[in-house]
DNA sequence: TGCTATTTGCAATAGACTTGCAATAATGTC
DNA sequence: GACATTATTGCAAGTCTATTGCAAATAGCA
């Protein structure tokens, strides 16, 4: 069970499993797109769980820091979305810029650009974003 | 000279040259790396040209509408950046996380892939996002 | 030069996210 | 299981990027 897992994680960084963690940790398995913050609130308040915007700011925020959680940028979103690690394969996304669906792409080329990158400019590559937008088959 | 063609395209939409836009386009005329809206007004009030930072917003968004300028979102930044289009080819970036230099890529490696995508996903691909992190050769 | 519509600056506002702090709750110890 | 310690939460306020409303300024044309 993720929740195990993850206990043992917040213990070793000197945190404590609460009620609002479980709470995020449970919405984001069940949900298949990557969430805002505002959407984590939204929801969890539909499912009656009392919890503070700045809580779901502070629960997102250290599950990156134990690396079980992923923080996405999209494209000119202006908002970043977050999504379950939990033993997925690096990814990209597309989305819709009408109806807002996202979709994960199960690829990436870049490992070979990556070299390249780093030959022809000497930095050391450190991570990248890939995120593409356009429309979905029903809203073509 | 870029300022005779872009007065033409301003008056085309029924808009007009002023000392701001001259400006704004001017430093970007100068300056070779993508630049935010507030690094846009604090090198302008640096040069002593009277402008506001809404005026700067404004002016990017107008001529990002005439498709003179383009619009990045780097990774986690938190703003956007502008550059000239002005005859340049598609391309990418890659910043170093310590100094904040950003450097041109000047390729694209996903034309194979967005037509990929669009078989696997029947999205319409409209547009990407390809942005690099790492350390330059300086802060290594 | 003068007229009119566009543009500007200022103030206020919006939205995403963070911080300070007192109150609350989770964990280890007895 | 109760207690003490320390992390976490909620609330209010603050930051930062970007946008909007409106009166005053100015570009472009006759």
């Amino acid at each position: 069970m993720l929740e195990t897992a993850i206990r043992k994680g917040l213990r070793e960084t000197g945190r404590r499993m609460t009620r609002t963690r479980k709470a995020v940790l449970a919405l984001l398995e069940r949900t298949h797109e990557p969430l805002s913050a505002s959407e984590i609130f939204a929801q969890l308040q539909q499912a009656q769980v009392a919890i503070d915007l700045v809580t779901v700011y502070r629960t997102v925020n250290v599950l990156k820091e134990l690396g079980l959680v992923l923080q996405l940028d999209l494209f000119q979103e202006g908002q970043s979305r977050y999504e379950l690690k939990e033993g997925r394969k690096h990814h990209h996304h597309i989305r819709c810029q009408i109806c807002g669906r996202i979709v994960d792409l199960l690829l990436c080329p870049l490992k070979k650009l990556t070299k390249l990158i780093e030959e022809r400019t000497q930095f050391v590559v450190d991570d990248h974003t890939l995120e593409f937008t356009g429309f979905c088959p029903k809203c073509q």
